[in-house]
RNA sequence: GGGUCGUUAGCUCAGCUGGUAGAGCAGCGGACUUUUAAUCCGUUGGUCGCGCGUUCGAAUCGCGCACGGCCUACCA
């Protein structure tokens, strides 16, 4: 629009594109280079869906006249007979090009099309030697050249950060990415369809928020120019929704983008979608049963099955998911803790001193229980388990525990060793929260970056009252990763955050 | 941020202890009317990521930088 983007192609580019765009120069100077009056009747699947089963004679007999259209794949020139395959959005459909029904003049043309080309073809279906069902063509339009050669037809395209960069081209060649993002549309299709069947409404909170809560993490900062003020992309849009709930809307889901300004990794993007759903009149007990038959569900939907392989590990969603304490975890998988040790504050500052562990000199005998779990344990809890029972003073925004204040009534999911959900008991007691505000400000003072901020604006909202709710996090990336054998986050990303090119 | 591995033709990759860069695919020319990673003959194509150094000589050895993968840290 107002200048030359790179990459450009340059004036001693390689020889094929100097060759594609003669190519694309001499269309111009015969007609429409860009048409925009094919219209295609048929996609690749269905035909095959349809026909695959036809006999030969069958077919022949039955003269079905198709229209195609899609990127040519590859090309083979017999002299006065050719094959190509077409690609469209559904899978790829065969064309045999020759010089008795496609005419000569149309099949020599056809000759110096290029791999990548976007073709219209229409024709007549038949069945090779070989059976495979194809396009006896009769006519053929080039509808849009493609100037740049693609990546080589056998192996794809393998270089992980073209992949990423140039996504395009990575669902171009690569049959398993094209999978891996049609799984995860129909996921996020599957999870609203679970909740708008149980009454639930999807909402849309803001993504700038003045002030950043409802997570402990480090936000992006940008500015309102008109409103001169700083905003903050959200890292969740928990507070937001509680507020629906105040105002009635007692069933309420969001699946969108949250943003922290944190480190990348395999299991981290900068920004990523989470589900979040709040329910009033429920407890985190209910949010487990849920979660359980939610993920079953979806999986059944999408997969076909509740059973999957991730990393050559076998996860099985059908069985009950299993639900342990923070020390029960533990004890499960390093049976050398004793509860007494577990509960002793000297044991464990000296146990994570030994092992090298950062905790926080101020926890308490719950956050130092933790720090403890979150390095020994987690990675260990691959069938589906839920912690439950989580120290109070790391979940400053869960319902404190009947029985026990020091606990909440909150649990998170893991799956593979990592965490997938995070639900809980919601805080209604707006005395309790402005507390648990005071305290997050505190630490915020004493330089804990990720520490909440008071927000008045929220404390008001549960003033006027909110329902007894229980409300959950799910991590759309991760869950994506797991249904698909993933094993990192920008595997089920479009386009992951990477530094920027030149 | 730290560690580690990588970057060679448009793509996929070789290139040994330093001796002036190669294959397959794609491309171009030719043969071929049912191919299946089509085949056969001929052929074009390289700032070996960038910079500095060591050396008579560097894709190869050393240092620095850029980008990426993996591990790790912060986190979901």
């Amino acid at each position: 629009m107002t200048q030359e983007t790179s990459p450009a192609i340059s004036q001693d580019e390689n020889h094929i594109i100097a060759e594609r765009r003669g190519k694309l120069t001499e269309m111009r100077q015969s007609g429409n280079a860009f048409p925009n009056d094919f219209r295609r009747d048929s996609l690749a699947a269905e035909l095959h869906q349809r026909y695959n089963a036809y006999s030969k004679e069958a077919l022949e007999q039955a003269e079905i006249i198709v229209k195609v259209a899609g990127r040519m794949m590859f090309k083979r020139v017999m002299g006065k007979a050719s094959f190509a395959a077409l690609q469209d959005m559904s899978g790829r459909i065969q064309l045999y090009v020759s010089n008795d029904h496609t005419g000569q003049a149309a099949h020599e043309a056809f000759k110096h099309y290029d791999l990548g080309d976007i073709m219209g073809a229409e024709g007549v279906l038949f069945k090779t030697k070989t059976d495979e069902l194809s396009v006896r063509v009769t006519h053929l339009r080039l509808l849009t050249k493609s100037l740049r050669p693609l990546p080589e037809k056998f192996h794809g395209l393998a270089d992980q950060e073209q992949k990423y960069r140039q996504r395009y081209l990575d669902l171009m060649t690569n049959e398993e990415a094209r999978r891996v993002f049609t799984v995860r549309s129909k996921v996020i299709q599957a999870i609203r369809e679970f909740f708008v069947a149980r009454q639930y409404l999807e909402v849309e909170t803001p993504m700038m928020h003045v002030i950043p809560g409802g997570a402990a993490a480090r936000p992006f900062t940008t500015h309102h120019n008109a409103l001169d003020m700083a905003l903050y992309l959200r890292i969740a849009p928990e507070l937001y929704l509680k507020r629906l709930v105040v105002g009635g809307m007692e069933k309420v889901f969001e699946i969108n983008r949250n943003f922290r300004n944190e480190g990348i990794s395999t299991r981290h993007n900068p920004e990523f979608t989470m589900l979040e759903f709040y329910e009033a009149y429920q407890d985190y007990r209910y949010l487990m049963d849920l979660t359980e038959s939610m993920l079953r569900e979806v999986a059944t939907t999408v997969l076909g099955t509740s059973k999957m392989t991730y990393q050559e590990r076998e996860i099985d969603l059908s069985q009950p998911f299993a639900r342990l304490t923070i020390t029960q975890a533990i004890q499960k998988h390093h049976p050398e803790y004793t509860t007494e040790q577990l509960s002793d504050r000297n044991f464990l500052i000296n146990k994570l001193q030994t092992l090298g562990i950062a905790y926080n000199a101020h926890d308490g005998v719950g956050g130092l229980q933790l720090s403890l779990f979150d390095d020994t344990t987690e990675h260990l809890l691959f069938e589906p388990t839920f912690i439950i029972d989580y120290p109070a003073e790391v979940s400053p925004l869960a319902r404190r525990n009947d029985h026990n204040p020091d606990i909440t009534d909150r649990f998170e999911l893991y799956i593979a060793g990592r965490e997938i959900a995070n639900g809980f008991s919601e805080l209604n007691d707006p005395e309790d929260q402005a507390a648990r505000f005071l305290e997050q400000a505190k630490a915020k003072e004493a330089g804990d970056a990720e520490a909440m901020h008071y927000d008045a604006d929220y404390i008001r909202a549960l003033e006027y009252g909110l329902p007894p709710t229980a409300g959950e996090g799910i991590g759309i990336d991760r869950l994506i990763m797991l249904l698909t054998d993933s094993p990192s986050i920008r595997d089920v990303i479009l386009f992951p955050q990477l530094r920027r090119e030149d």
